[in-house]
DNA sequence: CATGAATGAGGATTCATTCAT
DNA sequence: TATGAATGAATCCTCATTCAT
């Protein structure tokens, strides 16, 4: 008794997959149901198990379908090999990241994310792949973003600082605004502010901080910089 | 049929807050069972109830009692009223901040705010509160940093810069560092690196980029400056 | 693990619907318990909650289909707008109250509403509706004799007496042989009576008391007192 | 630790019982939670365990508390040996019944009663006792009221009708009015007016229907007598 | 492909009852 | 007498999953 023929061209799985990605976003693994994800896919919830394995099945297929999107979305391409000024090469970067984590549509991608993180999944926990796989993707920016960085340093546009540390406090900062934002307000635009320029802001103070200058304060220098590459170096795992 | 007359001294309340924050931390509001809280209490589950009102109701007592002591821990009255440079009112907070966030009995503590971060809660769901109490918190640390920042620049060690946008780039990029660890690794101290170095390096890091530098160019500075100045105000907002 | 298929034909809406009927009016509400009702209608009790929102609701609806069964079997259309003498219309109808009431089928219905009726409810109680409905019902049925009574005085063979009084004690009291059959006895049919005979005996008894009789028939009598004593005899155990 | 040393004169027992009458009147047996009682009784709910073995033990107390408060307030000795016409002996007794179900404070004990009857109890449930003491009681009443009409038909007063019948059918008609008032309305005098008018034109019109009218054929009754005889002694089983 | 009835284990919560104090 | 913490069986209900159609 298959009423409704499936209208040509619509994809179901892709109807479910979107669904899952928001219930899950919502409620995580644990509350989100099944049901309700049928409910929202417009989808008798029998269908979903013809389509995915279980419930966990399908969370971590909708896991890689918003990753997938996400980092298409970042497109770090655009960094890759480049050795144009941070200007023009990080900061857009950085717009398109916290883009990405604000926009309304992908909004549910960084929440998926949080609650995959919150999770404390041991080697056989159902979310571990997931969490193995986020891991892999953040070693991925962060090795982008440093390779970049090595390149600055190299043309002599940087001070030869530990570029991995600051790669990761880099993505790290950014990332840290989806926090605020997600943890405080439910507009998730509230904080308004133009991700622009934000973008610019920061990577502007940071590079300020970072920059070679000839003209700073050289006995400082000379004893905060090893200093300083030294506890970067042990910082580097910290963060 | 009350057996046991509960060990002396024994607070069984505690107990179960204890337990409750772990297991919340380890799997979510919906994730964790009672049966499995009241286990690890070495509790009836028939006594959560007596304590609690309900799942719920564990769960934010459980997220206060949470948030308590890691403020306590914290110690933001050691930044209060202080005109001491950075290096010795600023870089131990941030150390102490870490410390929080990594040390094995508070790690569940900072898991179970990115569960309640995670969720997407409408005025009125379960989580609600917690969020609201989450964004309070989170303002007061912030504000407290901005007002350090604005003594700073008043007694002339800054640059004028908006203190309120440093002050959450600062939180919010140190807070983030957990982020990765928990994101990544099972160990919690897989990332190893001393918290201590890693406030030093950042602190410095973002304060180089901050300083007032009267030898530091002039006309660049000056078209900067504004620039900046601008942005950042817009940015507030983002962060 | 969905196994049996559901043999065809059955509807197992209407046997948990009949075993609710039963077990309700058993214990009452908060005395029945899912459980025990799926297993009478050889159900699971998962099922039971796919039919039914919760147990309060398969209470309404279990009243509700009780009801119905009931009115219909009361047939109230037979004494609409009759003209016909009390003996042929009115008694067939008490006979089929009495039956609807004793009936081993019907049986659990009328405990359904003493259950129903003896509870304390406030506006939003689980069972204020049945109770509404029932008051409706009451309303409904008071209201046809009344009108029929309301004819016979218009006809000239009943003593214009206070209508709406004489049609509630009529209908509460046929009622009330319920009262103590149910109080008494576990067999339901302990009191044997035929319920025609107590009918007519009823009927007998208050017409002769609201008859308009200038002068009391002596041939009338001396027909009425052997069958009246025969009906009252058999009655006695109805009431 | 027993603090409050009981006020002097305070009869915790009658508390609870008063609590336990009002509490199972609402919500039966099952309804009503002990803690409930408790709290109403404004006594800890572990003292109801020192007064009274369990809850069906209090249920028991309970109804036995209230059926001999009603008894009492019932009043059958005006109605024993009395030789008065029924408008002197019976017509104060029924205003009595029925104001005994509808005061205010009695109303529970006649919800309670319900409760007990609505049961469907084996001869080993909860309720059993109760409902065989209900039985005895409501024999008990009969008895006296068919004693009296016994009585009055010795006297000529009335037609030599089966009495116990007509007793029964006195009694149930009355009860049944309870049925209305709590099946449907709050302030338990919607319908029925001033229960002593009420009671006036119930006897009013069943004596009308009674009375020995000089024309009445008296062989009849002389033949119908020991048939009636028969039958009602197995009525009696019915009550 | 699609449906939705059916299952049953499992989870939250209640509550009668006990007992050390 | 009186208290109230503690217990655990029982209850209502949910939900992932299956499968005949």
């Amino acid at each position: 008794m298959a009423r409704k023929p499936a209208p040509p061209g619509s994809d179901r799985r892709q109807q479910i997959l979107e669904a899952a990605l928001d219930l899950f976003a919502e409620q995580g693994l644990a509350g989100a149901t099944s049901k309700d994800i049928a409910e929202r896919a417009e989808v008798t919830h029998g269908l979903i198990y013809f389509y995915f394995k279980s419930k966990e099945d399908l969370y971590k297929a909708a896991f890689e379908y918003a990753l997938e999107r996400a980092l298409k979305q970042l497109d770090l391409s655009a960094l890759a090999h480049s050795d144009e000024p941070p200007e023009v090469a990080l900061t857009p970067l950085l717009a398109r990241f916290l883009d990405t984590l604000h926009s309304p549509t992908l909004l549910s991608i960084s929440r998926l994310m949080m609650h995959t993180m919150a999770h404390r999944d041991w080697r056989d926990g159902p979310l571990y792949d997931c969490k193995l796989r986020m891991r892999e993707t953040v070693e991925l920016i962060v090795t982008e973003v440093r390779d970049y960085l090595d390149r600055q340093v190299a043309l002599g546009r940087l001070r030869p600082i530990n570029t991995q540390v600051v790669a990761m406090f880099l993505v790290g900062g950014v990332a840290s605004s989806l926090r605020w934002s997600h943890g405080g307000a439910q507009t998730g635009a509230q904080a308004g502010g133009d991700p622009q320029a934000a973008a610019v802001a920061i990577t502007d103070t940071l590079m300020r901080g970072l920059r070679l200058e000839p003209a700073s304060a050289p006995p400082d220098d000379s004893r905060a910089a090893p200093a300083l590459a030294g506890t970067l170096a042990d910082a580097s795992s910290a963060v």
